[in-house]
DNA sequence: CCGGATCCGAATCGATACTG
DNA sequence: CAGTATCGATTCGGATCCGG
């Protein structure tokens, strides 16, 4: 273990050994969103050996970022401590910074409904949210569906698909997404153009990035100006 | 090179492709300091090995993170680019959230120029800082001597030692310390306590944990208020 | 000295199979 | 469902060596 120090007295060493091995920061990243169990995780990270999953989680708990609990009569689930949740900040600056280094997806490259609310919440614009009218988007990618309710400056994101038997009953996910939402579309890969500002929405629904399937087709820019990644590129 | 992929088209799987590698981050909490050269490096991390180095900055160059520049007459340096820069908050608040996490030190661990002054600047309190008068404080930790000169919500680090060759006559390091500190301490690895607030200032004088060879003692209760990381602890 | 490249054993990771 | 066990493929670490 000790093999594994960097053998410095600091703050930052100190982070990255509890969160640096590789796969970590993306359990973290899915736990996030909420407790998953350990298939879960597993869907959600496709790639990941199952040995690992076990290795990492493991040291999360020792590290104090996460916790086991056990649910009644229908197996645990693994979730985030207070600790680890003040980790959300930096996933998402995270996911900000490297949101201006994605190209174009390689060919096996997917896309998770964890990862995909993450990137939306990633996006966020509070500023420009709570300026704006409240509005509900039912977002179609690959197969994942979300729907991301904007009412001011708050957020929620329900996962609609794939389903994932609901953990707790008390779980949001579902929760008060029973009315149609104000829009509903579908979007390739290319939605990352759009939250990019390299595209404007016309652009994206003219090139077929965004497709239309119900509701208000004006809202499509709404949905651009609420979630949006800025590009301070030279 | 497609082995060492998440398989996911995501920012936060792209920014761990980019700087998630062993001791990659590390590479950039010291350039975050300023430009270095491949030895500075090299003594700023003690226990990597000089072939992982390379390949890290290989790989940092390659993702646009650092580039390497040919000094006139005298070497090369290495130094983030623009958008490796924009990784300093998230380095900033993995070191704080690492700082909480940190015990006492093991006996091999080592404390550098560069790791410390990063810690001074993660736990620099620019509000309470404005509010205060100017202060300039000689730190000695181990063999390193750093000068924290903070004058409003402004931070200005100088290593005073170990030296380490100028990289650039323009260098800030050594401009404008010519006067004396208002004080000058040393300070053991318990100077942890102070900062994280588990002792209060009086108490680290008394316990010998900070001890003022120069100047004013009271000016450790401004440098107290100055440099705290919140233990948010449950 | 600076800026690496090379070699090799040890540790880790990835893929698959298997189990309570 | 929630992991262990196994084993070959990679990567890491430590040391040495090399051209300016």
């Amino acid at each position: 273990m000790a093999a594994r120090s960097y053998g410095q007295y600091c703050g930052v060493t100190t982070a990255v050994e509890l969160i640096g091995e590789r796969w970590s920061l993306l359990i973290v990243r899915d736990l996030l969103v909420g407790p998953r169990r350990y298939t879960d995780l597993r869907q959600g990270l496709p790639k990941i050996p199952t040995n690992i999953l076990s290795a990492r989680l493991k040291e999360l708990q020792e590290g104090g970022v996460v916790r086991r609990v056990p649910l009644l009569h229908c197996g645990l689930v693994y979730e985030l401590t207070p600790y680890g949740r003040e980790l959300e900040p930096i996933v998402l600056a995270l996911g900000r910074w490297g949101f201006q280094r994605m190209g174009e997806p390689q060919e096996d490259a997917i896309v998770t409904a964890d990862s995909l609310t993450m990137a939306l919440r990633t996006a966020f614009q509070m500023d420009a949210a709570a300026s704006l009218p409240p509005a509900d988007y039912e977002v179609h990618v690959a197969d994942v569906v979300l729907r991301a309710q904007v009412d001011g400056p708050a957020l929620r994101i329900a996962q609609l698909h794939p389903a994932g038997r609901p953990v707790d009953p008390r779980a949001q996910d579902r929760a008060s997404v029973d009315g149609a939402a104000d829009v509903v579309f579908g979007a390739g890969p290319g939605i990352r153009r759009l939250i990019a500002g390299e595209l404007t929405p016309a652009q994206a629904v003219d090139e077929g990035v965004v497709h239309v399937l119900a509701g208000e087709e004006t809202l499509i820019e709404r949905f651009a100006a609420t979630f949006h990644i800025e590009g301070g590129r030279a």
